[in-house]
This record gives structure tokens, C-alpha cells and sequence, in this order.
DNA sequence: CGTCGGCTTGACGACTGTCAATCAAGGTGG
DNA sequence: CCACCTTGATTGACAGTCGTCAAGCCGACG
């Protein structure tokens, strides 16, 4: 069940055996969940946070008048709400991009690791600190990039990410994306039309192609100049923490 | 030193005496930092962490063309970069707004707070999670807000923030802003010159007037409303955690 | 084969950026 | 005490990225 999760940890520092069976044993049960669907309601109150174990979800947030935006994107391996345990309420919703599975873990367990595992307890707290870190590129995009350069930072994201966790084609530099231009558009705070605009460019410049539910980086070299991609900030180093 | 800090913890959730010893003696030495001076440089890796007692500091970004990001605004009380406890490398720079003076924690001591202080080690992670709510509350004003909108928002969570520490006005609504307007453009994502004609418009409408190093907001209930200001994301609420 | 959601395209408009000049205020040196 | 200088605020003209609106297209599905 957490295969993907102990492997994402595991990239982050070493896990000794008992951290690794505590994490198998986190998520007893899982299910699917249809895509367009909430996962999490926003000002609900979980009493366990969610593993995506398939699929694509995301944060976000319906202004009263109907605009919507897209704060992250999840991917398998992510949990989508781990910080809904020390924050209590949500004060966000969470969609399933995409057809999804999860796995629920009780807060009551992830208490009685921070009540005696230390060091599992810093790299859960790590992980939603890398999450606040996406949360800060992003910023730095929507305030300071263009629609080409925006669209750009958020494929070499997804590829970096994906790849992590073994969802992407390192030959290609391919990964699913089964979301709509619409989703898209929501992430990167522009609309759906300007997305199509902003993709055409892209396959102008032979940059990207998104067909189906495939997005490949051809020139990858010349998209992460394009978008100005650094990977640090996604803290993808094994160090002890 | 750290008494901001401790009233803040204790607005979250009870703290017991041992726990207020402890942060007490968290932060021996204070020292000045000049305005427009680096508290923390991008890509270092710091070996304490950094608690402002006085003044504004902004985390910020800067892409190669010299276009500015400033992806959070942190008011005494706040720690600066407690997330380079678990993270190890700072992925952006953190900037004195105005002159501070600043007392910083060493990592081994919060190391060993979250070896032996597990409810204290959740409140720490808490105020980590907390500022990730605030980042994506600023995704969706900049990702889905106009600059009137933004601005406004912005204006409402200092308010709520400072005031949470008492260095606001609760009467008048009003606290000091001692940033320039180029500052405040590189917080929405617009430019010095839109700051101003959008300030003026706010002005026109009676919503807020920042003059000298002020600001106030003689129409607090008409300011939420054209900003769409919602303080639940700043989980300002005490409860266990 | 018709319907539907999503993609694509075009015309037009507006919010915001760019460039540059002017104004205001505080600090400095003589 | 005043001329000078620097930084920040303000203003205006103009440009461009992106939003809005609307229509047409296309593949999937019942």
C-alpha cells in the first residue's frame, strides 16, 4: 500500500526496518475514488490523512464568484493531506484529477509516531515542507513568469516528480497527465483558452507536445531554460534529516 | 526573547510549564539586522533558525533577469526559516523589509525538542504548516485575484497577523507597513507603478489609506468584502493538537 | 448517428507592464 | 541654514499579455 511513500522517504534519508513496518502498516485500507470528485471537502475535519496511491489530485480553492484555482498537484507516493492532522480543519478542498486510488491513514496512528519515533516524525514533517517549498515556486511563477515560462516550470515539475516515484519515461521525458486544459489553466492561473494559446507556442517551438493524456519534453535541456527550472527546490537528497 | 513566539504557540493550543521553559531558553542571543539586508542567504545551509522579535522580514526569490518574487512576509513572533531545520538548504533567500532584530535557535536544540517534546515538536510543525496555508492563500490572489483584490488581501492578513501578536490598532484597524511600494509589488506580482495606481484606487474608495509608514483600514467589513478575505486559512484557533 | 465534453480559433477589450519624466521628502555637506 | 543628492512616490502615454465571448470542430460514447 505504501510502497511508493517508503520509496519517497526513502530518497530523503535512510529508514531503518521498524520505520519501514510502521510505515506498512500506516494505511490498512484503501479505495478508489472517481475522477472530478472530492477527496477531502474543504472545512471538513479529518480524522485520517490521505495517500494517493494512483492517479493525480489536487488542492484547491472556489472563489465566491466561480474562478477557481488549482494550489498543487499531487502525485502517487504524495499524501494530500498530511498536514490536516496538526491543522485540524481543512481550509482547502481536494479534487481527484483524475480516476484515483488512495489509502487512509488514522491521525491516532501518525500521534503515536510522534509520540516515539523521532526521526520517522522529522521526515513526515519534511515532506510537508517540500510541499510548502512547491508552494513557494509556484508563487514565484504566478507572480513573476509568463504563461510560456509558467507552462514550462509545471511540466519539468511534474516530470521531475513522476520520475521520482518511477511514473515517467527518462528515455523520453514522457509522463501521463490525463487532466483537461481546463485543470491546467487553474494551476497555472490563466484560462483555459490562453492554455491552448500557451501549448500551441510550445509545439511551435517544439518544446512540448501534450497529446492524448501524454505530455513529452523533446528538448528538455531547452524547456528548463525556458521555464528557468532548478530542481532544489523540490529537495530531492538523501541526507539525514 | 521568545515571548512573541510563546504567545503565538499558546493562540494554537495549551502550552504546560516544562514547554514554555523550554522555548524560553531556545533562543539566547538577539542581534540587529539592517534594513534591506539578507537575514538568511539562498542556498546556505543554516545550522539554527532564525525567530524575528522585531520588524519584517519577506522570503523571497530573485529569477536572472532580476525579477523579484517575495513569497512570504513574516511579523515578529514568526520563525523565518524553521523549515530549514528539516529541509537543510534554504531553496530561497530571506530578506530584512525593515530594520529587525532577530534571536535564532540552534537545530540541535530543536533536534532534541523532537526527541523528547513530542506534543511541542507538533506545534512546531504546525507553525510550518501554517505558513504553507498562507502560501496558498497568495496562489489564489495571485493566481485568481485582481490587483485591487490582492492588495486588499493582503492588507486584511497583516492586520489579522499583527494584530494576533498585538502590534495592531484593533480600534483604528491600523499597524505599520514600513516597506516601500516596490516591496509590496514584489509580494502581489505587479509592479511598483500598478502598486501606486491601485493604492490610489483604494484611497478613491475610502478602503485604505497608508500614509508615512501606516496603514489603516477605515472600512474593515468593506475591505473583507472586496477582498474576499476569509481568516480561516490563518487558523488562528486554539485547540489540542 | 446524435449528443456531449473538451479542444481550437478569431475578434475584441482590458488589466497591467514599460518607459520616462516629475514631484516630494529626508539626509548630507558647506 | 541652505543647496544638493538620493530614494521613493506619482503621473502620463503607450504597448502587450491575457481575458472574454462566441462559434466551430472533433473524438468518444450510448
Amino acid at each position: 500500500m505504501t510502497d511508493l511513500f517508503v520509496r519517497k522517504l526513502s530518497g530523503l534519508d535512510r529508514l531503518n526496518d521498524e520505520e519501514v513496518q510502521i510505515l506498512r502498516g500506516l494505511t490498512p485500507q484503501a479505495r478508489s475514488v472517481d475522477a472530478r470528485a472530492d477527496v477531502i471537502v474543504q472545512g471538513s475535519r479529518p480524522t485520517s490523512s490521505t495517500l494517493l496511491l494512483e492517479g493525480l489530485t489536487g488542492r484547491y480553492r472556489i472563489l465566491t464568484d466561480g474562478r477557481r484555482q488549482i494550489t498543487s498537484i499531487d502525485v502517487p507516493g504524495d499524501f494530500v493531506d498530511l498536514h490536516s492532522f496538526p491543522l485540524k480543519t481543512m481550509d482547502h478542498g481536494v479534487i481527484a484529477l483524475s480516476a484515483c486510488r488512495v489509502a487512509t491513514a488514522p491521525h491516532a496512528e501518525l500521534a503515536r509516531i510522534t509520540e516515539t519515533q523521532p526521526h520517522l516524525t522529522r521526515l513526515l514533517w519534511l515532506t510537508t515542507l517540500i510541499d510548502a517549498a512547491i508552494h513557494r515556486e509556484w508563487l514565484v511563477a504566478l507572480g513573476r513568469m509568463s504563461a510560456l515560462e509558467r507552462m514550462g516550470h509545471l511540466f519539468c515539475e511534474l516530470y521531475m516528480r513522476l520520475n521520482a516515484v518511477g511514473l515517467a519515461d527518462a528515455q523520453t521525458h514522457s509522463f501521463a497527465l490525463p487532466v483537461t486544459q481546463s485543470d491546467v489553466g487553474d494551476m497555472l492561473g490563466i484560462t483555459n483558452v490562453h492554455v491552448n494559446r500557451t501549448l500551441q507556442d510550445m509545439r511551435r517551438r517544439n518544446l512540448v507536445t501534450w497529446r492524448g493524456a501524454t505530455v513529452s519534453i523533446p528538448d528538455w535541456d531547452g524547456l528548463v531554460e525556458v521555464a528557468r527550472f532548478d530542481a532544489s527546490y523540490l529537495h530531492q537528497e538523501r541526507e539525514p534529516r
